[in-house]
RNA sequence: GCGAGAGUGGCGGAAUUGGUAGACGCGCUGGUCUUAGGAACCAGUAUCCUAUGAUGUGGGGGUUCGAGUCCCCCCUCUCGCACCA
């Protein structure tokens, strides 16, 4: 072997090696224990950036750990292929979405064999490829039969002069990105996936998901947003119609004084009167104007205005005024709220801006509230007042009471109310999976027979970014004959939102070949669910939601056995640099920046914040460059041993060098020692520093199998292996015991695989070993290497530690005294003081206790 | 405002059940070897101090023989949600 460590060389021959063999590729073994580790794959966005490296080396340590234990690991990639970013490309550069994308997989794919990364690449596919797709239009269709996909009016940000629907991140302060025109909502008729329906089992599997972190079950919580409360009608005055609101203070019906309704209320016209007409109207033009000013903006002023009407509280007959309030939402509950502003405090500003009726009905035990005296509204517990029958119950049984005292009048019932919104899943775009429907004028909403799937996006269209999607302007797409009644037709030429895709992939990793169906039940119900997965803390919500969800939909379709899709979550932190900025050329990049100056102007360059490494920012550094430089072991290293997953990474050169330095640090160790320990074994009895390195090797093999099961403490895992080598140089006894030299160098290289794989596998191969380091196992502790003949104490008094002693490893506590209080400082620090008590915590310390 | 998490040397970060605070790495200081070194190796590196001594984990209380760790109050920061009726 080399005496010097050459990255490139090293690097290059054994991903060449893993290319020919595929020792990472898995098969269905019912007599081995299955383990599936799986990160979130990337958009092809053309280029792996640091984030990614982060990701991938995180779960490629999981994965090759799984796997040297002995597991049967699924470990695969791909591409989330459909999206807009394509869209853009083809408008600003003219190449075709298609095109871009398939050549951007095929460089990232590049990139990411040269990090090493143990994927199975027979399972890779895209989710723009047709085979994967026309899956996902058949669940669809099952999903369409059992109503679960449904339609219905929902409205889109519109730019009326590109005729083009916008994201929400095409719209810059309430005007389109590309033409600055300001944006209308515009009311389309869409697709959605009733995920609803599955709201209470999202949320109580919330509770099972013990391997997730408490943080992002939280958001989901919150996301679903399950409330408990009361629907009650309001009749209007001089009407048959009802308001029927939604409130979770059944307990306060009484101190009802008005009822705010949201703008969007489909009621407001009928509710206006014609004196009230023009004040309304007036109204509605600002709330209008403020919706899209403060969609961005924080607190906003309450705002109503009184429709003219009245509206009966069921309770007592009162004739309370109907107003449309700003902070009302129409997507919330019904769109209207029984105010009660003694105990809501935005009933109780409203109330107070417009000077309307406090009334109290809860009162607490310790103090009297009184209505005009009030600055604030009152909303914790306490008894009823004024509430006629009710008056002194706790507020907590009244609830109930009211409940049920409505619910006999048939005027209110209990109810159950979500945050959760149904999942709109259309898309008035081009570069995603056509949805598998077609118009008749006669038949509705028809779906595509089963045996025309897939419905194959056409390719030859013309991407401008202006007149909406370029499928809608398609005539041979668009145009077919209604499968029920043979008349002419049109498509549907919406297409899915992106998460769909990603909402299942993990599902097709497992049969990514299978053609008789979306999944293979016998395969998915094997490797499902994923025991780890690994993403960014941003996809705590949506992503991890729809996937939640769209996992039970393909277990009630029959698909797949499974209820929950990922067992594990770990959530890594963001990769982050510190910022550099040029007083005149702004902010630069790394290399842009020369002892401290700016290399255009020579100008002294500011230091800015640590950030998340962003090309806006220009503090990023490029993976390749990185790997040229020191090679992919370094890149990997180093992101794994500057902070622990979890937590963000701030990326630092110096640290870099560190991690490289310690690689040539290994290397020279089975170098130098290469000869001696060629076929040497560990003695039968060994003693001193020979013993002594012999119990460090096998401390650190227990260590570092701790630190990467289950907690993935992965920086402490390497920093074990950092002593150990230490340990290994300072040892001076190698030529009389070059076994447990050996035993320790084995250790290393077997400890250090899963982090840096292509150096250990060529070291590994230099020891002598013909097999591959993953195939010799994960190495085990000895129980009796750790044990020490003398172990060393500290002693304190009071608490303070005064002295150090050495002890037998099973000496008696009486001698463990003894030997404690002998000790000469320890004696200075008693004195004359009394001694009433010992404490020994065998293994650490002995506490003397003086007075 | 609500919810979650965090605050430890010059820096990134370590510290099972409460049990030697600062592992490991970076940086810095000194040394060895060298024509030279920004290579390699060795030693040192929380603060104050003459000290075998005192202080020290955001601040203030408390529990304990013993608190970074447990309890109470407060401060700061990060993330998420935000008029949720």
């Amino acid at each position: 072997m080399d005496n010097q460590y050459n990255p490139k060389d090293v690097e290059a021959k054994w991903q060449h090696i893993w290319q020919e063999e595929q020792p990472f590729s898995a098969s269905v073994d019912s007599t081995k224990e299955k383990y599936y580790l799986l990160e979130m794959f990337p958009y092809p966005s053309g280029r792996i950036h640091m984030g990614h490296v982060r990701n991938y080396a995180i779960g490629d340590v999981v994965a090759r750990f799984k796997r040297m234990q002995g597991f049967n690991v699924l470990h695969p990639m791909g591409w989330d292929a459909f999206g807009m970013p394509a869209e853009n490309a083809a408008i600003e550069h003219g190449i075709h979405p298609a095109k871009w994308t398939y050549e951007n997989i095929a460089s990232m794919r590049h990139q990411l064999k040269k990090i090493g990364l143990s994927y199975d690449w027979k399972r890779e596919f895209a989710t723009c490829d047709a085979d994967y797709y026309r899956w996902e239009q058949l669940v669809f269709l099952k999903m369409f039969e059992k109503g679960l996909a449904y339609k219905k009016g929902s409205s889109v940000n519109w730019c009326e002069d590109c005729q083009t629907v916008l994201a929400n991140e095409q719209v810059e302060d309430g005007c389109c990105w590309r033409c600055h025109n300001q944006v209308q909502s515009k009311e389309l008729d869409q697709w959605f996936f009733k995920i609803t329906n599955y709201a209470d089992e999202l949320l109580d599997w919330t509770d099972k998901l013990s391997g997730w972190p408490e943080r992002v079950l939280a958001m989901q919580r919150n996301w679903i947003g399950k409330s408990y409360g009361c629907e009650i009608d309001f009749q209007v005055a001089g009407d048959d119609e009802k308001i029927k609101v939604f409130t979770t203070r059944p307990d306060t019906l009484a101190g009802v004084t008005f009822m705010s309704l949201a703008p969007e209320h489909p009621m407001v016209e009928k509710l206006v009167t014609a004196e009230q007409s023009q004040a309304v109207q007036d109204f509605m033009t600002t709330v209008e104007r403020q919706d899209k000013a403060d969609r961005t903006s924080g607190d906003l002023e309450k705002i109503g205005i009184f429709t003219g009407s009245y509206c009966l509280n069921p309770f007592n007959g009162e004739k309370i005024p109907v107003f449309l309030a700003n902070f009302v939402l129409m997507g919330y509950g019904t769109g209207a709220v029984m105010a009660v502003p003694a105990h809501d405090q935005r009933d109780f500003e409203f109330a107070k801006k417009y000077d309307l009726p406090i009334r109290v009905v809860i009162q607490p035990k310790d103090v009297d509230l009184v209505a005009d005296q009030l600055t604030e509204a009152y909303s914790d517990p306490g008894f009823l007042v004024n509430s006629d029958q009710f008056d002194g119950t706790d507020n907590e049984s009244a609830k109930e009471q009211i409940a049920a005292f409505l619910d006999n009048l048939g005027v209110g019932r209990k109810t159950v109310n979500y945050r959760l919104r149904d999942w709109g899943v259309s898309r008035q775009r081009y570069w995603g999976t056509p949805i598998p429907i077609i118009y008749c004028d006669d038949c509705g909403a028809v779906p595509v027979p089963e045996e025309d799937l897939p419905v194959v996006l056409p390719t030859d269209v013309e991407l401008t970014g202006e007149g909406g999607s370029p499928l809608a302007r398609h005539q041979q797409f668009l145009q077919v004959s209604c499968p029920k009644c043979g008349k002419t037709a049109r498509r549907e030429s919406d297409t899915f939102d992106t998460f769909v895709e990603s909402s299942w992939y993990f599902a097709r990793y497992t049969c990514p070949d299978y053609t008789d169906g979306p999944l293979d039940k016998k395969a998915a119900n094997y490797w499902l669910p994923v025991d780890q997965y690994i993403g960014g803390i941003e996809h705590a919500v949506m992503h991890l939601l729809y996937a939640r969800f769209y996992t039970k939909i393909l277990r009630d379709l029959g698909l797949m056995d499974v209820d929950e899709p990922f067992t594990n979550l770990l959530t890594q932190g963001m990769v982050c640099k510190e910022t550099q900025r040029c007083p005149e050329h702004g902010w630069l990049y790394p290399e842009q920046v020369i002892d401290g100056k700016c290399e255009l102007c020579q100008q002294l360059v500011e230091q800015g914040r640590t950030e998340k490494m962003s090309k806006s920012k220009k503090n990023v550094i490029d993976p390749n460059q990185l790997i040229d430089q020191y090679g992919a072991d370094t890149a990997r290293l180093f992101s794994l041993f500057a902070a622990p997953p979890e937590k963000d990474l701030e990326w630092n050169e110096q640290g870099v060098e560190g991690c490289y330095r310690f690689l040539n640090r290994v290397w020279r160790a089975v170098a130098d020692n290469k000869e001696l320990i060629t076929d040497a074994k560990v003695g039968a009895d060994i003693s001193g520093e020979a013993a002594d390195l012999r119990r460090k090797t096998h401390q650190t093999i227990k260590k570092v199998s701790e630190d990467i099961d289950g907690s993935f403490h992965f920086n402490t895992a390497i920093a074990a292996v950092m002593e150990l080598v230490n340990a290994i140089y300072a040892f001076k006894s190698a030529k009389e015991s070059p076994g447990v030299l050996r035993e320790a160098l084995e250790a290393v290289v077997c400890l250090l695989n899963p982090f840096v794989p292509h150096i250990c596998e060529e070291l590994w191969h230099a020891m002598g070993h013909e097999e591959g380091v993953e195939l010799s196992g994960w190495p085990t502790w000895d129980e009796a290497a750790l044990v020490t003949e003398e172990i060393s104490l500290v002693v304190q008094v009071n608490g303070k530690v005064r002295g150090k002693i050495s002890v037998a490893t099973a000496a008696e506590r009486q001698a463990i005294e003894a030997e404690a209080l002998a000790d000469e400082n320890v004696q200075r620090f008693i004195g004359a003081k009394e001694v009433c008590k010992i404490i020994v915590v065998p293994g650490r310390l002995v506490n003397i206790v003086v007075k």
